[in-house]
DNA sequence: TCAAAAGTGTTATCCTTACACCCATGT
DNA sequence: ACATGGGTGTAAGGATAACACTTTTGA
C-alpha cells in the first residue's frame, strides 16, 4: 500500500477498541405459547449496558417494568469463538442446556444516538437466537433463574401484532393500522418527494391488497419504531414517551433488545421451512397435533390439520415410535419422533408451509 | 442481581475490549464470471490482520501469492452504524459504487489459533457481502484500484468445485471426492465413536444418492478444511502445507477470508430465489439470455432456457423496454428492465428456481 | 350416547419439468 | 442458405389447497 493511500494508523487503534457484548434470545415452547427468557433490569445491568453511563436507575421508572435478554461480554482470552463464549456464560447464568444456537447479527448503534460522538459506550452488540426445552421440574435450572431474576414470558407480549392464530388481531384493525396510516399520510405530506411510506406498509402489513409474510418481524418493529409508535423511539431520543409512562404498542425491552428479538422471531420462522428447527423445541417424542401447536406458536399461524400432516408425514421428517399418548382427551394419537436421516436425504429438510394454511 | 450471581466486573473491562475489523466481499459479475475483489497482501495489511503481531512477511512466501479480502476497521467514533463505517471506507479505498450490503457473520476465531491465550490479535471481525455493477471505464476506479493493489479474481479461482455450469467439475470425481473419502474412512477407523464422516459427505457433497446442494459452499469448505484439504488447515496450525508452497484445493486466502468468502456466496445464491438481488449486478436493462447467464455465473447451475423465461416473466420480475438489442449476434433480443412494484406485491420475489434445471 | 380429538380419502387446481417447434438476424 | 441465438406452445406429472368423512377414546 503506497504512503498516499488513504489508511488507517495502528498506534491509533487502542482508541477504536470497543466491547462486545452477546445478547441471547433464549427461546422455548411452553403451553402452545413461544416464549422467551427476560431478566430484571437492575443497576447492575445498567451499569453494564446502558446506551451512556450518565443514565442511571432513576431516569428507568418513565417506563414500567422493562426487561432485558440474557447479557454477557464476550472475552476473547477466555474463549476461542463467539458461540463457546455464550454457551458458557448462558449455561453459567441460567443452568439450561441450549440446543440449537445461531448467531443473529451484530449491531454497532446499540442505543441508536443521534449524534454518534455523544454515545460512549463503544460497545458492539452480537444478538444470538438460542432454542431450548423447557424443563420445569429442574430445582436448580428454577433456583438460578431466581437468583437472576428471569421470568418465561409470550414473545407476543412484545409484538401482539404478530399473533395471527385465531385470525386478525384484532388490535391491528383498530389501532394499529391507523396509526400507521396517519403517519405515513404525514410523512407523505411533509416529505413528498421521499420514499413512499405507503408502499412499506402494504410491503410488511400486508394492507391495500398486499400479504402478511409472518417473515417480516423485523421490518414491521423497525417501521413502528420509526413512526414513533414503540417506546424505545422516545427513550433512545432522551424524550418522554407521550403515554404518561406506559407502554404503546407492544411491551417495550431494555435498548435494542426487542429489535435482537424481532430478528430472531424472523429468523426462527424462516428456519422453519428449510431446516428441522421445531424439533429443538419438542420432547424426544411427541404427536403430530402437538407438532403442528408448535409450529403454529412460532409462526403465528393457523394450520390447516389435515394438510400439515400428510405434509410431515409425507416429507419424510417424522417415524411412529409405535406408542400412543392418550393424554389429550379423544382418541389416543399416534407418537412420533424426529428422522435424523432426512438431514443427508432431502437438500432443504424443513415444514414446506404454503402461504395459505 | 443479587452479590452472589456469578457476574463481571465492569473494572475488568478493558481487559476485555477488542478491536473490530470489516471484511468484505464484494462481488460482481463481469464477462459471464461472479468475480470478487482482492486485494495484495502487505507489510501493512499484514500489521494490521495477522493472527499474532510477530507473523511478517517473512514467513509468508510459503504460500505464493496469497490475496486478502479488502479490510477497514470500525471505528465507532465517526460512524453510527457499522454499515456506514463499511461503506465508509470501501468508497474511500476502492472508489467503487456499492450497492447492496448485506452483513454475513462475525467471527471472533480468525485466525484460529488452538491456543486462545496466545492468540493476542483480539479482534473480532464482521464479513459483509457486497454488490456493485462494476465500471471498468471510470477511470479514478481503475486507478484506486492500482494504488489499493486490487485485482477482480473469478470467485472459482477459490472454490473451483463450486462451478457445475458445465456439468459437474471433473476435479470433483478426479481428485477431491477421492481424497475426502480417504480422510473419511481414516476418520472412521480412528474414532468409530464419533459421528459419521461420511454422513456428511453425503450431505453436502452429494456423493451416495445424496444431492448437490448449490447453497452449502460455506459447509463445504469447512469440511475440506476439517479434512485438512486446503492450505488454511497448515497456515493456521503453524505447519508447512504439504505441497511445496503451492495451494491444495482452491486457491487460498489470507486469515479466515476464504471463509468469509465462501459464507458471502452461500447467502447470495440463497438469496437470488426469494429477493430480486441479480439487479443489483446487472445493468439498467438487459435481456433475458444476460439476465439467465448472470443467475448461471452465481448459481453455479445450469439453467433451462426456455423454463427460465417463463419463470421471470410470468414471476412478474421484469418488464420489457421496447427496445432491442443486436449485439449477440442471431436474432435480436427484446430488452428488459427490473420491475420493482414487484416487492410490495409478493411476499418473497426472487428467481424461484427448482430443483432441476 | 355424545363430544373431542385423531386419522383417512378424494378432487380441482396450479406449478414444475420436459420436449418440440418457430422466428429474426448476420454472414 | 444456414448457423445462431431469441422466443412460443403444450402436455405429463406432481404438489397444494380445500373438501367431506370415519375412527377411537373419555365422560
Amino acid at each position: 500500500m503506497s504512503p498516499s493511500t488513504p489508511t488507517f494508523d495502528a498506534d491509533k487503534a487502542s482508541a477504536r477498541a470497543v466491547e462486545v457484548g452477546l445478547n441471547a434470545a433464549i427461546i422455548a415452547v411452553r403451553d402452545l405459547t413461544p416464549v422467551i427468557l427476560e431478566v430484571d433490569l437492575t443497576e447492575d445491568t445498567l451499569r453494564h449496558k446502558g446506551p451512556d453511563q450518565s443514565m442511571t436507575a432513576a431516569q428507568l421508572p418513565l417506563i414500567e417494568d422493562i426487561g432485558a435478554l440474557p447479557f454477557g461480554p464476550f472475552d476473547p482470552y477466555h474463549h476461542r469463538t463467539l458461540e463457546a463464549g455464550l454457551r458458557a456464560w448462558v449455561e453459567q447464568q441460567t443452568a439450561l442446556k441450549l440446543g440449537y444456537v445461531e448467531q443473529l447479527y451484530t449491531f454497532g448503534d446499540r442505543g441508536r444516538a443521534a449524534d454518534p460522538t455523544q454515545d460512549r459506550s463503544h460497545e458492539v452488540s452480537i444478538g444470538y437466537l438460542a432454542l431450548t426445552r423447557i424443563n420445569t421440574s429442574s430445582p436448580q435450572a428454577e433456583e438460578a433463574l431466581e437468583t437472576l431474576g428471569g421470568h418465561w414470558r409470550s414473545w407476543y407480549r412484545y409484538f401482539p401484532w404478530e399473533d395471527w392464530r385465531t385470525g386478525c388481531p384484532a388490535m391491528l384493525d383498530t389501532q394499529l393500522l391507523p396509526a400507521l396510516t396517519r403517519w405515513a399520510d404525514k410523512m407523505q405530506n411533509d416529505h413528498p418527494k421521499g420514499p413512499s411510506p405507503h408502499q412499506r406498509l402494504k410491503q410488511f402489513f400486508g394492507v391495500e391488497g398486499g400479504v402478511w409474510d409472518e417473515e417480516r418481524v423485523l421490518e414491521r418493529y423497525e417501521l413502528l419504531y420509526e413512526a414513533g409508535l414503540v417506546t424505545e423511539h422516545f427513550i433512545d431520543r432522551g424524550e418522554a414517551p407521550p403515554n404518561e409512562g406506559r407502554h404503546l404498542f407492544g411491551h417495550a425491552m431494555h435498548m435494542d433488545h426487542r429489535r435482537i428479538l424481532a430478528t430472531a422471531i424472523s429468523r426462527l420462522r424462516a428456519k422453519l421451512k428449510y431446516r428441522p428447527v421445531v424439533f429443538e423445541l419438542m420432547e424426544e417424542s411427541f404427536t403430530l397435533t402437538q407438532l403442528q401447536a408448535t409450529v403454529e406458536a412460532i409462526s403465528g399461524r393457523h394450520l390447516h390439520k389435515q394438510n400439515f400432516r400428510r405434509l410431515v408425514e409425507q416429507g419424510q421428517l417424522v417415524e411412529p415410535t409405535g406408542a400412543t399418548s392418550t393424554a389429550t382427551g379423544g382418541r389416543p394419537a399416534a407418537l412420533f419422533r424426529f428422522r435424523r436421516p432426512v438431514l443427508a436425504e432431502r437438500p432443504a429438510p424443513g415444514l414446506r408451509l404454503g402461504a395459505n394454511y
